[in-house]
DNA sequence: TATTAACCGAGACGGTACGTCTCGTCTTCAA
DNA sequence: TTGAAGACGAGACGTACCGTCTCGGTTAATA
């Protein structure tokens, strides 16, 4: 959108560098030690600026996630429902674990405070649903689901624990981990 | 004198009030709108009381939740492992989604940021576990589990979807879907 | 700039209240009772602007004084030594003793505690020891000294008596006690 | 009793430390950071019995200086007036710039501010006074004065440049000049 | 020897002010 | 129109002392 088609340049001057600021101090010092001030000083651009293009701090957050992170990994096809499964798994795991997701995962817990924040979790969490209907999709394709599949349940118990992890307990999920979550699920899945 | 024989007052003159001077502002304002002087404000204590017996903030919190949501919910024996797993998730998701409960989401949601809400955030997600345990425990009691069972990974299965939705989604958890869920790992349950 | 062509603002919005409200609670409360947060209170001012632009109390007490008191007496030509002097003595006497010079007394009590007024004492001080030359400078002029005197001395000699009785012992000096003490120097004035 | 003879304790257990602590603080901090809890913290007796003891801090402060400089300095006596002069002015200079005399300076600076340290200081300078009444008893003894003298003025054209310069100019006061101060005041004296 | 009174330490309390920080708004000026 | 510069009111931060209070324990002189 924003991108190659997009109408006018939609933005200050130095974006870039805001975007790259708040990744940074975002990194070191958390969500709640980000200030609005701080972004400015490391951007070198001036508040003023700041507060005329993003009305708040989650708005420039979110923006700058949506710049930075909203890029569409692609679903890998292992060729069995429970290897794509899997892979699924460890890839939102790894996602949420590392690079500027696990900042995401700071980011995502302050959902409940402020609605510009809900709506990036809500976009991130449907893309990944959108993931998970995928990949029963292509099983489907497959002939290895054949009953009706929720995939909005589905996409509820594979990513809560995830995110559950991510967010509040911080434990990592290891590979292990992965393939007993999605063995746990897998009888149930086709009813 | 101060105690008929306790073994020591523990806190300061006007405790109860502070604590649910704390579970209010939470509930009116969230937890990172809450702040220390509002506390005092509120709970008539003085803002040096506060800092005297909790060091920060987040410490001051737990202390409130561990007061006020400790009450051990009864886990409810319906005779079976789906009745009590179904009545389970019910209960954690009104849990969540009602009352100091609620407010527990918004302030578990801050465990990253401070590792005294990362202890309380263990020790809710323990009970939990603990709780998952107490249900499978019965189940095989009754014969109706009998290879093994990982309680933890079911914790997090059970747990993750609801907190998934009561914190990030916002969709409420039907009876119908707790049902759901419940059957969707049933099958994986007992190899 | 607001000014009518003065180079810079150099101050803040209110700074003519704020230096009303220094000598006023100077006045009510004392040196060691002024607080910055009162002067913000009655000035209207918000406690950051003050620190702004005085890093201290000392400071903003200075610069209030540089303001309110800086005017320059004009020193009273009387026709001969004697009666310059005693008109001297009364008009630095009636300075520490009333209006913002009374203030002085207190604030210049103070100057052992900090460097800054300390230098206030001191430009206070150089100008009465200024004066002290101006009026020997006439007696010369119209020949009532001839030898040399040491300007230096006898301002510490003229000015410690009143100085010390303001600040120190704060018993008013009389008319006649005015005389008495320019007696008691004449004598050794023109040696 | 814990005394030789004396009518009755009169003070706290550990007033000898007490004294020392506010001295030691007083050399340090100055009387403006001098506090009733540095003293009890550093003397190692509770801020209780300090209370109960004295009422305020300048209460305290006096009672020190009460026990600690209340020595009496001994006049000399040189065998001509100029000699005891310039030996008292010396001796005065001394005491207001080295030891705990120079503590007494910015003690007495805080006259205006308390009634406590203002009879402080009247004693002080009474003390002063009389000194000065000596000086010139002997020499009205000897026959070098003659006609009448005003003590209480002498005693304030001595210690005022003396008290100026300690305080407020922090000029050091030399040998020479101490007898410059004392050659112009000799030939007003005995008029 | 037993009593009693004075003194002690300990430490909590409400309160005021400190000096710093970030917020979000605002005005002014230059390009 | 856009942005840079930066002052401003608001208000929380966490700390330091203030002066008061209650609580037990100890000490020392008396009865």
């Amino acid at each position: 959108m924003s991108a190659t088609g997009g109408p006018t340049a939609r933005g200050p001057r130095g974006e870039a560098a805001i975007h790259a600021a708040v990744l940074d101090l975002l990194a070191a010092e958390g969500y709640a030690g980000l200030t609005i001030e701080g972004v400015a000083r490391r951007s070198g651009v001036n508040k003023t600026t700041l507060y005329r293009w993003w009305p708040s701090k989650p708005a420039l957050v979110a923006a700058t996630f949506r710049h930075a992170v909203a890029r569409d990994l692609p679903v890998p096809d292992t060729g069995t429902l429970r290897g794509d499964l899997v892979a699924l798994v460890r890839s939102k795991t790894a996602f949420l674990g590392e690079g500027p997701g696990r900042l995401a995962a700071d980011v995502l817990a302050h959902t409940g405070a402020d609605p510009e924040l809900a709506r990036l979790a809500g976009e991130v969490l449907g893309q990944h649903s959108a993931h998970v209907a995928e990949v029963t999709g292509r099983a489907r394709a497959r002939g290895e689901v054949t009953g009706p599949v929720d995939d909005r349940l589905l996409a509820d118990l594979l990513l809560g624990p995830i995110w559950l992890r991510a967010v509040v307990t911080h434990r990592p999920l290891s590979a292990a981990d992965a393939e007993a979550l999605v063995d746990a699920l897998l009888p149930g899945l086709d009813g």
